[in-house]
DNA sequence: CATTGACAGTTAGGATCCAAACAGTTAGCG
DNA sequence: CGCTAACTGTTTGGATCCTAACTGTCAATG
């Protein structure tokens, strides 16, 4: 009769991750962007130049999505759509200088979004706890890339 | 120098969840309805007569919202809206027969989209990270109600 | 009894998500 | 060369989400 689960364990993920989201959302909004938004400029700023397939596999989502994320992102001049290196299908995507400076901070913010989250564990739960995520991801479809 | 994480734990968190979502779509998909509304129809099986309030709180959502995805559900006869006891402010909501019998076996599909997940660990580890989740969920705010 | 404040639900506007249909580009193959 | 298949991005339509403003109801208060 095992710890008679008043909630799924995977119920408790949606939980923490919720959690996080509304943790980091303070932030994102002072700079009047959208978790989403902000989640794919970050992304920008790690690897410049990625077509948006890649977005899209990286968010989890589609390519209609990333298109119409993009459009807004274009929009206010933080994010940059070119055709080049002789493939006139894909367009590479770079966040501009205003969207760079924006972001700024983003890592952090979210790094400490983390640290509220997992507080109430010690180090070695942490690292017990990650061991075993990553052993249950390791196993999923869709790696997708980072 | 810890596990020098590639990924975040709370990213490999989003992972799996989402993983179990897309694990779960396939039986959803079948009926027609979405995850959200079949969620919504799942909780209004389990209780019975909830307010619109009440049931914002467990889906972790707005009024806004649970106002909007009721109508959907209620314009195809699946769940019904009344006012009683009374307070004419708020309705409880029922699943009608028609929502009972198109949710049920919900909960089965739901367990084998955990199961799936769940597969790499064994009952052990599965013991432990369902601990390490309750422990972190334990301390965070909107514990909302089940 | 009128007023005020708290509460429940709705509506409106903007953003995202998905699936499906579409258009343009590239590459392979007879 | 021409045709087909695969690939990339866009648009459209429907659904959800959020914030903010709004209506209606209850309850306390003077």
């Amino acid at each position: 009769m095992d710890p008679l689960e008043l909630t799924t364990t995977l119920e408790l993920m949606r939980w923490a991750v919720w959690a996080q989201r509304k943790a980091g959302e303070d932030w994102i909004r002072t700079r009047e962007l959208s978790f989403e938004q902000s989640f794919v400029l970050g992304c920008l700023v790690r690897s410049p130049g990625a077509i948006q397939r890649d977005i899209a596999q990286m968010t989890r989502t589609t390519a209609a999505s990333v298109s119409g994320l993009l459009q807004g992102l274009e929009r206010r001049g933080l994010v940059e759509r070119r055709t080049e290196g002789g493939d006139e299908r894909s367009k590479r995507v770079y966040a501009t200088a205003a969207g760079v400076e924006l972001i700024d901070g983003l890592d952090t913010a979210m790094a400490d979004a983390d640290e509220t989250i997992l507080a109430p564990l010690d180090q070695a739960e942490r690292n017990t706890l990650h061991a075993l995520l990553a052993k249950l991801t390791a196993e999923l479809p869709q790696p997708t890339r980072s």
